[in-house]
DNA sequence: ATAAAGCTTAAATTTAGCTTAAAATTATGA
DNA sequence: TCATAATTTTAAGCTAAATTTAAGCTTTAT
């Protein structure tokens, strides 16, 4: 899961970063709404975080531009103010939630899994056939044998299986996956689809991980025939 | 749009009834978690309030039956306790989004239309008759079966396709799908409506792409009738 | 009947993806 | 801290799939 941070004081932006990577989330930073835009609108984020208060560009604007160049992407504002005004018009800018500063971090966290829960549409059991992983302690299961990951690995099948029964392409997977932005012609996807098949093949969960040639790779959920 | 509000409070119900039927909502409403669950899994609502303290069955219960039971209408609670621990424990229950009582009216309002704009996102997904495409993930479905297609396959599809009702020009499509702009005698046009063709009329989309002699191809969206 | 346009097939060419090994980087433990 | 192990990335050869070419065949319009 990706998000970006739009976020002038250096001191939060590092305590959220920090705190959220640590909840093995990919998090980039934005310290003005110009530079926080661009990034949000070149690239595919789970979810903004966004400061009210930012230089450059307020966090309306952002919010407004996001909504207008049509992506849906949740957002969720900071703000110091708490005047109703200030929130009616942050939500109806485009913004799906707010918190106020200073909060506590669990409920940010809290806010943000709500926001995720609808791309994670069923639920949290993540599983594709008799394969499950459990993001929270990073273990995988084929039916009852555990299969060791790396973490690359691990956030590559994560990746895979919350997006089953759709093409993962491959610009989507290096930008989640390995948070890179740019065009590159590198062939890590390649190598790591080869090491995860090899050891779901070792676990008897063989073909699972399908390619699309010239576009991706699928993970499909096995029909119950 | 249609309401359910869960609160036994009858002023508190009341007063919100009267003011969504103001905004043109249409509203129901049970005074204990019992009656609102029922209402709630036996009717279509567009969104649920529900307030966390009510008799018969708490909210948070509420809640989770909701979501047991599959559905993903909307939730926003109603709390009187302003804990973290509550608000985190409801999100976490199923919820999407909770206001602290006593709420202005339009803070809200501003949270429901938060809730109810994914609804109305239009989908512009490409189709023409039974068969419909995603160029995200480069997707094609004829009703309910996938179709398998190469990339350039893919892009000759999606090229007739938004283009539907229109008729292609061969030096359309070769700028277009293959990026020549110089004039070409090759044959590649034909051989790939050869595999579409192909491809299609196995999936049971048959004759789809209809040829104009000396001219190009076409599309035509079936008429309903 | 004939010529032009389009269709089909098979073979040649090109490209994308797979695999492996080795290099570079990062984490771990004495 | 340094050495060692584990992980990640790069690079190259190989294979299979996708694309293009080319030739013969079929349909259509005059």
């Amino acid at each position: 899961m990706r998000l970006l941070i739009i976020e002038d004081e250096p001191g939060i932006a590092g305590f959220l970063k920090d705190g959220l990577e640590e909840e093995y989330f990919a998090v980039d930073i934005a310290y003005d709404g110009k530079s926080g835009l661009d990034l949000a609108l070149t690239n595919e984020y789970d979810l903004l975080i966004v400061d009210w208060m930012i230089p450059a560009l307020s966090g309306i604007e952002v919010c407004r531009q996001v909504r207008k160049a049509g992506s849906l992407v949740p957002i969720l504002f900071l703000t110091a103010k708490d005047t109703l005004e200030d929130v009616v018009f942050g939500l109806d800018a485009g913004a799906n939630d707010y918190i106020k500063k200073p909060f506590e971090f669990e409920e940010l966290l809290a806010r943000i899994r709500v926001q995720l829960r609808a791309k994670n549409k069923a639920d949290d059991s993540l599983s594709a056939g008799s394969l499950s992983i459990n993001p929270a302690t990073h273990q995988v299961f084929a039916g009852l044998n555990e299969i060791t990951l790396t973490p690359k690995e691990f956030a590559l099948l994560e990746y895979l299986i919350r997006n089953k029964d759709r093409v993962c392409t491959r610009s989507r997977i290096i930008e989640h996956v390995w948070d890179i932005h740019f065009d590159s012609d590198t062939s890590v996807i390649d190598v790591y689809i080869t090491f995860l098949r090899r050891k779901l093949e070792a676990a008897g969960c063989g073909n699972l991980i399908q390619t699309i040639r010239g576009v991706g790779y699928i993970v499909r959920q096995p029909s119950m025939v």
